[in-house]
This record gives C-alpha cells, structure tokens and sequence, in this order.
RNA sequence: GCCUCCAUCGUCUAGUGGCCCAGGACUCGGGAUUUUCAUUCCCGCAACAGGGGUUCGAAACCCCUUGGAGGUACCA
C-alpha cells in the first residue's frame, strides 16, 4: 500500500524548547484539520532529543495552549495509543536498534572528528570559495571493525549518514509538485549525536515510519533536508510518507515575526483577549482558503472543507488588524454564558463584585456589550458601572457633557424618571421623548449628562437599556450625586 | 557563495488559457442609521514585479531578470 492510500495518520511533532507560536499552532492546526477531515488520527510526539535546550515549563504549556485551541489529539502525552511512547528521549533503544540496522547494511558510519576539525574544513571550505561544502568525509571508510575497537577503548564517535555520492533524490510535495536534489550538494549528516541521542533527522524518520505517520505537514524550513530524508527511508527499505511543506508567517512589515514585533505566541493572544475560535479561524485562513467568500467560520464548518491542495505556497504576512476584526465576529457569535464567566471573573480581579447579581442581570448585561467587544478583555471593562456607582468619571466627557447648563438638564431627567412606576427600555425612551418636547430641547442635548452621571463615561450601549439594568433607584441616585459636579 | 522554494490591491486571498480593462475580506476614505460609542448597511480608493517567448487569445504555460524566504549544525 503506498503511502497516499493509507489511513491516515498525521502528527505534530514539536520541540519543547519554548513557548507555542503562532506558526507552530497553524501547522497543528493543519494536521488536526486534515486528520478530523479524513477521518484519520491525529497525534501528539514530543521531539525532546536536544537536552541541552529542553525546557519543563515549555512542555507544560505547550501541550496547554494546544487544548485551550481545541487540538485534541488522540494519541500523545496522557493519552497513549499503541505505537508509543510518545517522547523521543524514551526511544533510544528503538534508534540504537535502527542504527544499527543502517550501520549493518553499510548505510552508516562511525565518525570520530572532532568540533574544532569541522570547524577548520568549514572554514577552509569558504575560504576556497568550494561549490560543494559540509562535511568532509573524512571518517567515511574507516571499517567498521576499527572504529569498533576505538570506541571500546573509549573513543568519542558519532554515526554518520552515507549518502550517495551522485545521483538526483527527489520528492513530490502535495502543495509544491516535484522537487529535486543533486546528491553531490548533500552532506553526510549525523545521525547519532555524541551524546547517543538521535538528530531531528534520524528520529523523525524513524518515528514516522514506526509510528505509521502517512503524510508530514510540517514548516517548509524542512525542505531542503527532505531528500536526506527520502534517502533515509531508502536505506531502510520504507516507503515515505506523503510530505507536504508549509510556508512560514512573516511579519507585518516582512521577516520573522517575533515577541519584538509584538505577540507571537498563542499565549500572548490568549492573554490579550482572542477567542481560541478566533486564533484557529485566523491562522487557518492564513494560507488556505475554503474555496468560497467565507471567513467567519467555525472549526467544523472549515474541518467539513478542508483540503492540503487548497494551501498556497506562499509565505504570508500576520496582519492584526484583521485578526482583531475577526475577534469581534467570534465574540458577536460566542457563548454568552461563557462570555458572562469571562466577564465575572474580569470583574473580580479588578475587585468588583457580581455575586448580589443574578445569572439573568449578568447575562442581559452581557447582551448590551458584545456587540462592542473587540476583545474578551473588553467585557469587563465596559461592565463595571453595572455592578458599581463609578467613582471617578471621564476627564474628556466632563468637560464637553458637564458644562454650562448641565446640572439643569440632569435635574429634569431626574424629575422626569422619577414618576414612572414601570422603569424599563420602553417606558424610559418614553419620557425623554416627552421631555424633549416639552423643554423645546433634542434628545441629544438631554443624555450627555446622565449617562456620564450613571456610566462614568460618554460611550456605551443604548442608555435606555443601560438605566433599565441599573435601576431606578440607582439612577436617580447616580445623577443626584453628580449634579454638585456639573455646571449650573 | 552554493542549493531550494516563492511572487495578484498596503495585508489575507479568488482566479487552474477566453466568464477578468481582475472578484471577496481586512485596513483606509466617504455616506446612511442613531441618544453617545460601537455594531450594522451602502459607496469609494487600491494589484496581476519587469522583460522575453508559446498561443487566435495569457494574471494563468515556458525562459530570463529582479525581489523575498528557507537551508547550508553533533538545533529542531
């Protein structure tokens, strides 16, 4: 069975050596996609080979941020499957015993140079302007009985890839056709570090055969050591997985998006106010399209469509603009009752507290501002003045809504209210009407005031709905603590 | 340097040889609605990198140039 007609089977394989960012999410992203859209699996493997860099708190929050998106795998870390384990630092028997079936076969070699002599063919390679560069084959034919008996004496040694010395490897990437390599350019890489760990290359190669990963959707940063990969699977006889290569996410202005560009890890966002929604939409879109007008969507409407041929190769810029706009659309559509416990929970850190408000108040108060929400954030900022009588009032409003007249203008609301036994939406747009006509003055002229007096600012919601919430008494005690702060 | 990939409005994109003097979305500008601010709705600005081919016909196919990105580690 040939790789393109298995069950499929796909992976996201990161490092933990820090935090998620958002082109590692795109590339779970993707993975998880195709995997819900052909019915196939999606798992989870920890490529932990590098000790020096590896990272306990990088892990942690790695394995966070992918389910605070909703990129469940099914099998990984806490949830077994049968091809495990799942980090690579608990297969180093697995990889000694493929090693040795490459260095069995003459596909492998010991190596005993030395950093300091790498580094002086290096140097001697640029220096000489040589076309072909990397490693100089030096250790390439010493037998294998030899290098045995120097290690047993206690000689330092990695093991080293043979690539053939001509030839053209080539693979056919599902979003960028046929691609091909001259074997001369390529270099005998190191399969097996000094430290006995296995390289991204020889791990990741191993793994993905064992653990019958049928497509590689992994960052294009990997093309160009595709075809030692291809020759890899050569050596031991397998049959490659289908590769397909992803373009990065620059920044906005162009080059590497990163902290000093502003947020570039998932964490970041979730910290700033993005919805997972949002974040998995954004990114989804951000080289694939669904193949009709639709941006706002849901992750089942774009599973229900998704498809690798619809990636474009092009690198693309992250434009947070249009993320926060689609962050408005996610909240608009959202949950209210998990809006509401974001909002609560805003609330309380900024120590305001909800718990004399029933679910229903919180709830319509909800309602009044999510159409208003660029971010989660948002909510409980805009909220406050309906759990508590605003301490301290806009600076700018005060001087455009709290001038000359002012205080008149508020004491005629505040007598207009007064008298209604029904104080709702209806019953309150109802007296100012009337008040406005019977005072020759515009609805306009009349609100500025109050809704500075109730809100402690000059925007926000449709002020009848806002004095319904709040309540009579409140209301009337808002603008009559006021009045002395406005101008007669 | 060498190798590889990429190239439509400022940004994300549609476009698989005639439906395209190029469509949608964000941003930006204008307008409508309105009790404020938003939301929403209309209208508008704005692109096929350049040059050669192929073809009756090219944004689409080929070549070159230019520009961008990635790789060239005992990191992933």
């Amino acid at each position: 069975m040939s790789a393109s007609n298995r069950p499929v089977r796909v992976r996201f394989a990161p490092s933990p050596t820090g935090y998620l960012h958002v082109g590692g999410a795109r590339t779970a992203i993707y993975n998880y996609f195709f995997a819900k859209a052909m019915k196939g699996t999606f798992y989870l493997r920890i490529e932990d080979t590098d000790r020096k860099r590896y990272n306990e708190e990088a892990l942690h929050d790695l394995l966070r941020d992918l389910r605070w998106l909703g990129l469940q795998w099914d099998e990984g870390p806490d949830c077994e499957g049968d091809v495990g384990p799942y980090f690579q630092s608990e297969r180093l028997d697995i990889y000694a015993r493929e090693i040795k079936k490459l260095l069995d076969s003459g596909n492998a070699y010991y190596c005993f140079c030395t950093e300091e002599r790498l580094q002086e063919v290096r140097a001697a390679q640029e220096k000489s302007g040589a076309v072909v560069t990397g490693y100089d084959r030096h250790c390439r034919n010493i037998p294998r009985e030899e290098a045995e008996e120097r290690i047993a004496r206690g000689e330092k040694a990695v093991i080293r890839f043979k690539v053939p010395e001509t030839g053209i490897t080539g693979f056919d990437d599902l979003i960028r056709g046929h691609i091909e390599y001259q074997n001369e350019l390529l270099d005998d890489l190191v399969l097996i570090k000094r430290d006995q760990y296995p390289t991204y290359h020889f791990a990741s190669v191993v793994d993905d055969h064992l653990m019958g990963t049928s497509h590689v959707l992994r960052g294009d940063e990997w093309i160009s050591s595709t075809p030692k990969h291809v020759l890899l699977y050569k050596a031991f006889g397998w049959e490659p997985p289908v590769f397909c290569h992803l373009p990065v996410i620059l920044a906005a202005g162009g080059g590497k998006l990163s902290k000093r560009k502003g947020a570039a890890s998932v964490g970041d966002f979730r910290d700033l106010g993005f919805l997972p929604e949002t974040l998995v939409n954004f990114l989804a879109l951000l080289g694939w399209n669904p193949g009709d007008d639709r941006e706002v969507m849901t992750i089942q409407e774009m599973i229900d469509v998704f498809t690798l041929e619809r990636i474009n190769p092009k690198a693309v810029a992250f434009d947070e603009k249009k993320l926060q706009w689609m962050n408005g659309q996610h909240i608009h559509q959202a949950d209210e009752k998990f809006l509401a416990d974001y909002m609560v929970k805003g609330l309380e850190a900024i120590e305001i507290k909800t718990s004399s408000f029933s679910e229903d108040y919180i709830l319509a108060v909800v309602k009044l501002l999510k159409n208003r929400a660029h971010f989660l954030t948002d909510l409980p900022i805009m909220a406050s003045y309906f759990f508590t009588t605003p301490k301290t009032f806009d600076e700018k409003a005060k001087t455009k809504n709290w001038g000359a007249g002012s205080r008149a203008i508020a004491q005629s609301v505040r007598k207009a209210l007064e008298p209604l036994t029904e104080f709702n939406a209806s019953s309150i747009e109802q007296a100012f009407h009337a008040l406005a006509e019977s005072s020759g003055l515009r609805l306009g002229d009349l609100v500025g005031a109050v809704r500075l007096a109730v809100s402690g600012v000059s925007a926000g919601p449709g002020l009848w709905e806002i004095f319904e919430l709040v309540g009579k008494q409140n209301v009337l005690s808002r603008i009559l603590d006021a009045e002395p702060l406005m101008e007669p």
